[in-house]
RNA sequence: GGCUCGGUAGCUCAGUCGGUAGAGCAGAGGACUGAAAAUCCUUGUGUCGGCGGUUCGAUUCCGCCCCGAGCCA
């Protein structure tokens, strides 16, 4: 049996989580988070976690999984996800995946090249390396990627090179032997705020005052400086700064909001390219209430003699744009 | 009141031994299949504080004025 199974995607800041969980509250549906910090236990109002309430309303997965002293990538967020949607079928329950890191819901979604595990060693010998240098290593080890990879950045020189070296194929190779999507049944909606920048600058200034200065002094304590400013959420390392007194909390809080602004363009993007959803634009003053109601009206729009989400449902090829005043 | 140092892109500043100027950040656009809230690429004309003078030509030299910081009275 397919689950019934919804995306709630967007930028930072358009109230994702919000949707999904009211949703998932009155549908009986868990929640898959997805996004790529969540997945650290204790970083929480900093990276939008739900809270302890919400967590205790709906069952959600994909928070939590590891320590900050551990690494993360997408095939471990693939697992995560197999597991979730394993659940989710065997208690019969609807599923709604929430969240806007691009690169997982294309791997949710297109599916993923299986490369194995390549040793940590080797791309430890590479980081070492210059950008020249490790240009000159992919001419003479893998020349045919060279044309085919953003060879000014050194992420995916180092990538390309550890999986030629790593397991004798190229990552050109690799890719061609893409696995089948875990997920291939589905609708997808996308939030759009018209007023995005002003979101995001209001929901720093409300993480600010629900603590998130006295997450980052704890998480000092706990795991000590280096760790916390090396950290890739956004905010955390300026607000080691702020706490050092390297800048004032006004202008701790600017900069955050600056980053924050341009990650939200990069989810843009991203999404842009993105196909297989429908854009909700929210207005600036559309409430929870009417995106539910918008999403609700979808769906019956879809399959009117279903109750929303109660069957699986064919993606349909219009896809509309849908706004919320 | 006197002296000194500043006033150049939205911000911080560099520079022009006289031929109208450039970096970083911000902003804008884009890429991205195993770190992705990461990483990378593209994109910089602005009365060079104001008014005069010298000069073929001044943002650059000279004079005065305005503004800011500091020092001396």
């Amino acid at each position: 049996m397919e689950l019934p199974l919804l995306f709630i995607l967007g930028p930072t800041a358009a109230g994702k989580s919000q949707v999904a969980h009211q949703l998932a509250l009155e549908w009986g549906a868990s929640i898959l988070c997805m996004d790529s910090m969540q997945v650290y236990r204790d970083l929480e109002v900093g990276v939008g976690k739900p809270s302890a309430q919400e967590r205790n309303e709906v069952s959600y997965r994909g928070i939590d999984l590891l320590n900050l002293d551990q690494g993360f990538d997408v095939a471990a967020y693939l697992q995560e996800a197999e597991s979730f949607l394993d659940e989710s079928r065997e208690k019969k329950k609807p599923a709604i995946i929430v969240g806007g890191t691009g690169l997982y819901y294309r791997a949710l979604t297109h599916g993923f090249s299986p490369v194995p595990t390549v040793d940590p060693e080797i791309r430890k010998r590479l980081e070492g390396l210059s950008l020249e240098e490790l240009q000159g290593d992919l001419r003479i080890t893998d020349p045919e990627m060279v044309s085919r990879i953003d060879f000014q950045n050194s992420r995916r020189l180092i990538r390309a090179l550890e999986v030629k070296k790593g397991t004798g194929i190229s990552l050109l190779e690799w890719q061609k032997r893409n696995e089948p999507p875990l997920i291939s049944d589905f609708q997808a909606y996308f939030l759009n705020p018209v007023n995005l920048k002003e979101r995001i600058q209001k929901r720093t200034l409300e993480m600010m005052r629900q603590g998130w200065l006295q997450e980052v002094k704890g998480l000092l304590e706990k795991w000590g400086e280096t760790r916390v400013k090396g950290l890739a959420a956004i905010g955390y390392d300026i607000l080691v700064d702020v706490l050092q007194g390297g800048l004032t909390e006004p202008e701790g809080v600017k900069r955050i909001q600056e980053e924050t602004w341009q990650y939200a363009r990069r989810q843009l993007t991203w999404f842009r390219k993105e196909s297989k959803y429908q854009t909700l634009n929210l207005n600036a003053d559309s409430s929870i209430s009417t995106v539910i109601d918008s999403i609700r009206q979808s769906q019956e729009r879809l399959a009117p003699s279903s109750p929303p989400l109660l069957n699986p449902l064919p993606f349909s090829q219009n896809l509309q744009d849908i706004s919320c005043s």
